[in-house]
DNA sequence: AGACATTGATAACACGTGTTAGCTAGCGCT
DNA sequence: AGCGCTAGCTAACACGTGTTATCAATGTCT
């Protein structure tokens, strides 16, 4: 058992001041109210006793916490895909350089409704990250509409939301181009979740405006739907190839769903890109590093997380963000799982 | 702006009690010292406001914060490297059950020596599990010395530290001996880690325990060092094979790595498994997706991550868990990367 | 009937901090 | 001397909850 927590009085009794002194010089740092001297000889206490203010009284008397909530939709997609990481670090890194602190909760798709109202309610956190948002979550959409500091890492499509997300339709479209400049004619595409997500739904969206600019289509039946994993990919990569052998090319949902397309086409006796082009999404580290060489499009995790964060801090001080929805721009990085299209 | 909060003593106006009832009947669940009719009196009232306690406040009174900190070593390790993310998962996941709250925070190398002293002095946490110990951390050492309830996923190797950890020795010299029995006599190893890490060197001498029970060595120019990452799996790879192009078979520190390892026998026109067998560590989800899929060991992060949870629990309710140090057996998972040696 | 036990609810304190209104002493000015 | 002003500090309140000692009311037993 440790010993007696030293308060504020412990610190002010050894200064020879009283309570309130002492806060006054550790909370106003530059108020000119406090004598040279006694600031020094309560900071030289402090230090000698070594005072940590208790973070509950001060919360409870500032109503403030300095701590935001990191929620994360469907937890176990972090086990399979790296990139909901990459922004999970962006976001702790971010808030720990600014002082804040990050409390992690997941959002079990079938678990209880009350996550949000438990964190904020309670008054624990001041303002919240989401990501990978659903639209149909609705205790999410009553906190954006009652203006809980509350920002989204992806987008619920609320008109009053606050949000980060990637504009995939122009990277999207260059790829595309990239793979017919190649010669390849008919295109198939794996999701990297159900199609009723929002983005999923966005990106062939786009695969299919590349495709229609050059006079191509994007098949219906050169469509398998993933779930995230390299399993994923492996099935949807055997369905797809297996379905439709004319496609030459296949644009995958994410990195890690590549992997599986990799080995299905191995599986099926095809060689990337001699005989199957493959394009990747997010550029995880490991994606220069597959054989072969992942051709994918960028898209900076961590720096969504870091943009999230400091939006969030401007809404936690009452100014509201320049941009309320901000959309960041992938690259497009072209290896070697992108080839010509055989005649 | 949200309405003003609403607080136990609301709830005991609509419900014609005093303050203090409201509180026993809230928290004393099973004592019956209030009478049935006015329980559910303050029930209704509390359910009709929507009354959710004042953290803070109960915190202060209570001294307790339901809530554990996350401390992970070196968290850029995050960005290339699943694993840890599969503990995050399970140490949220076990909390969550538990109805504790999870303070995740990332502890840079050279970083301020103070993080550990800023959750646990102001009390924002109960306990502690910390990811990767690093065994030159002062900070974390003096907590251990101080019996704070501290789990660590990993090991400082100190007496009074409580841990979980994996018995990688009998699982390590399975595999050699699987791949010894496939006709390997030269093998090299690729570190995940520096070898100042304990496990890392722990490791490499079950791999020499391994090869020796069999008449044969593990030389030491066979051994490279690296980094977590794929790059460093390349990396390490190209300069093993460079300079011992007799070797072949290799063991990399985990799964991450082997992806970098298979792209540089690639490069150096060498098949896997036919010309050199790969042994990965981990068994990430992608490693049986891979190709060819990878021979591993599998380390089920998420278990460690419940099992460091339920022993921290323990602690917080005064409780010293029975096995201080908990050590968990690997498997040891033959897929299609290990072949047998060339004569 | 009166002493007494029991049930049910409450007043009051404690937790440790931030902050505001106010107090004291010193000083300058008329 | 008397008055006002300022610099420097502090007393006192507020934050919202958990818990204990206490009190009122009701029944029970002799």
């Amino acid at each position: 058992m440790p010993t007696k927590r030293v308060t504020s009085h412990d610190v002010a009794r050894r200064a020879g001041v009283s309570r309130a002194t002492v806060s006054l010089v550790l909370n106003r740092s530059e108020s000119i109210v406090i004598a040279k001297e006694t600031r020094e000889r309560v900071l030289q206490a402090a230090d000698e006793l070594g005072y940590k203010p208790n973070s509950a009284a001060r919360m409870l008397v500032s109503g403030q916490s300095e701590t935001i909530g990191l929620i994360v939709s469907d937890p176990s997609i972090l086990l399979v895909d790296q990139f909901v990481t990459q922004v999970l670090y962006g976001v702790e890194k971010a808030n720990r350089q600014l002082g804040l602190h990050v409390l992690v909760a997941g959002l079990e798709s079938g678990g209880p409704g009350s996550t949000y109202d438990d964190l904020v309610e309670s008054r624990r956190i001041d303002g919240l990250i989401v990501l990978n948002p659903r639209a149909g979550d609705t205790a999410l959409v009553s906190l954006i509409e009652k203006d809980f500091p509350l920002v989204l890492v992806g987008s619920v499509r609320h008109p009053g939301e606050v949000s980060v997300t990637f504009a995939t339709r122009p990277v999207l479209m260059k790829a595309v181009d990239h793979v017919v400049s190649l010669g390849h004619r008919r295109v198939g595409a794996i999701t990297f979740s159900p199609r009723s997500f929002i983005a999923t739904e966005a990106r062939l969206a786009a695969l299919e405006a590349g495709l229609h600019a050059h006079g191509l289509a994007l098949d219906a039946d050169a469509i398998e739907v993933g779930d995230f994993s390299s399993e994923s990919g492996h099935r949807a990569g055997l369905a797809l190839l297996n379905r439709r052998p004319d496609v030459t090319a296949i644009f995958a949902g994410n990195d890690t769903i590549a992997i599986g397309v990799l080995s299905a086409a191995h599986a099926l006796g095809r060689t990337v890109p001699q005989d199957l082009s493959l394009v990747g999404f997010d550029d995880l580290p490991f994606a220069p590093w597959l054989t072969p060489a992942l051709t994918t499009i960028r898209t900076d995790g961590v720096h969504q997380g870091q943009i999230a964060t400091q939006m969030l801090f401007e809404r936690l001080n009452g100014r509201s963000p320049a941009i309320p929805r901000v959309r960041l721009e992938p690259d497009f990085i072209i290896r070697a799982s992108t080839g010509s299209a055989k005649n």
